[in-house]
RNA sequence: CCAUAGGUUCGAACCAUCGCCCCCACAGUAUUGCGGGGGAGGAAAGUCCGGACAGCAUAGGGCGACCCACCGGUGAAUAGCCGGCCCCCCACAGUACUGUGGGGGCGAGAAAGUGCCACAGAAAAUAACCGUCUUGUCUCGCUUCAGGCGAGAUGGGGUAAGGGUGAAAAUGUGAGGUAAGAGCUCACGUUCCGUUCUGGUAACAGGACGGAAGGGUAAACCUUGGGUGCUGUAAUGCCAUGUAUAGGAAUCUUUGAGAGCGGCUCGUUCGAUCUCGCCUUAGGCGAGAGGGUUCCAGGGUAGGCAGCAAGAUCACAACAGUAAUGUUGUGACAAGAUAAAUGAUGGUGUAGGAACAGAAUCCGGCUUACGAGACUUAUGGUUUA
RNA sequence: GGCCUCGUAGCUCAACUGAAUAGAGCAUCUGACUACGGAUCAGAAGGUUUCAGGUUUGAAUCCUGACGAGGUCA
């Protein structure tokens, strides 16, 4: 699999596994971006299962909306190293959905520092809960 | 040359790195690798119209509801488009009123009927009221032989000239006519209806003859003519998963209900055997309960495939047509996702970091949003000849 | 993706169908009452009726098109 691919497999599709993580999943921000997550079975085919949204009450626009949320697909992409190998290493399966809650358009260079941040963050929480 | 408004055209390109979706081939073999190819719009938008396609419904006719409305053409079809007619507005020339250019028009019927027309005004559609003319009666005044004249009140008749308003007042101006008046008559006009002639496929335009003068409003009800089954690709068809129970109906069964396991419409192992009535030795017959199957009702599951990309298709050329458009020929195949694919960074570069904006069944129109340049039309300004 | 409804004063609503003065309550301001404030009373201000065009003598109302807001089905 590419390094830092963001493959059909990798996206976060089921609508019961949405459901779960919003209903179940715990969740943390970093200003723009909310991220929601959820450790899930070891059945599953890829360590991380992602997902991305944006509220149309903020954006009328799909053009926007189609715009913030490749941004947050690129910084995740190029972001996941780190959180993979963790992942790999410990033999956890998670989803997460990352979700866009500023109403205005995002700078992509602040998006990527904050979406680093943000694994950081994430690593942390999930080794605690070891 | 500049500015504004309308129309037509186009909707930047290239290189490197990291990535996304689909298809094809090979390896491999059920998931990846490598190679090749393709990957948003003129509006994809609004959902305002019209169709294709699909499911359901459907004897025939009528009523109702909704929509459309000058004429001809075009097209699968429309409320679209093209051409023409008529009306209105603006500008210019010219100033009786015509011509030219531009823009707009939901542009059938108001002499089928009903309703409405505030305020003002006598009156908003019956022509009533004031007025005016004429005449009868009564009263008063003047004059006087009967009588006459004038004023007022009231009754009958004629008339619609005049009546400050208003968006709109019963055909305009002039003449005749009359007791007073009036299209009552005449001349020049206006509008409409009928017949007819000419031109035009027609709408319509022009002329002749005869008649009429009926205010507006149908984007008020309505009338006339024409049209319309309903629902929508999350339609619909197939496959997989899975049918609990507490229902209703039909039918079958009572040597097999039910339970466990597995590769779960099937196989295999274990294995219970109800109640009542009649006949009666064992046992048999009938009914009910229970159970199975099918259908209806109802609950659950949210995965896959088809629909789903070759079509009223697009590009170019020729021909027909004023044009919309059509015919023929040649060439092309041009996104197909399903939490939903076109991106990010750097550089060259430009209009100086390009506006409006992202396909979701597919087409044809309409409307709206918007960037720069080029071309073109109209108006205004400046300069030169 | 389809369908429906509504835009009126700072806020909540009338007047729309059936056309001729845009009105009510709360809020705001001024005055009175009170030692002061509240409550109360009196008065005032506040509107291009979302926008544009059309029909009409006349449009918040009728017609057309935009813009905005909300709801609903699966």
């Amino acid at each position: 699999m590419k390094l830092n691919g963001y493959h059909k497999k990798e996206k976060l599709k089921s609508r019961t596994q949405l459901e779960a993580i919003f209903a179940t999943g715990k969740s943390f921000s970093v200003f723009p971006v909310k991220i929601f997550f959820l450790e899930t079975d070891t059945s599953e085919t890829a360590y991380i299962k992602a997902g991305v949204g944006v509220s149309a009450r903020h954006f009328k626009k799909a053009v926007h909306r189609n715009r913030i949320k490749r941004l947050l697909r690129e910084a995740y992409r190029l972001e996941k190293q780190t959180l993979l190998h963790q992942l790999e290493k410990h033999g956890k399966k998670i989803a997460i959905f990352l979700l866009y809650i500023d109403k205005e358009m995002p700078d992509y260079i602040v998006l990527r520092e904050k979406m680093k941040d943000g694994f950081e963050k994430l690593q942390s929480r999930l080794a605690i809960q070891e």
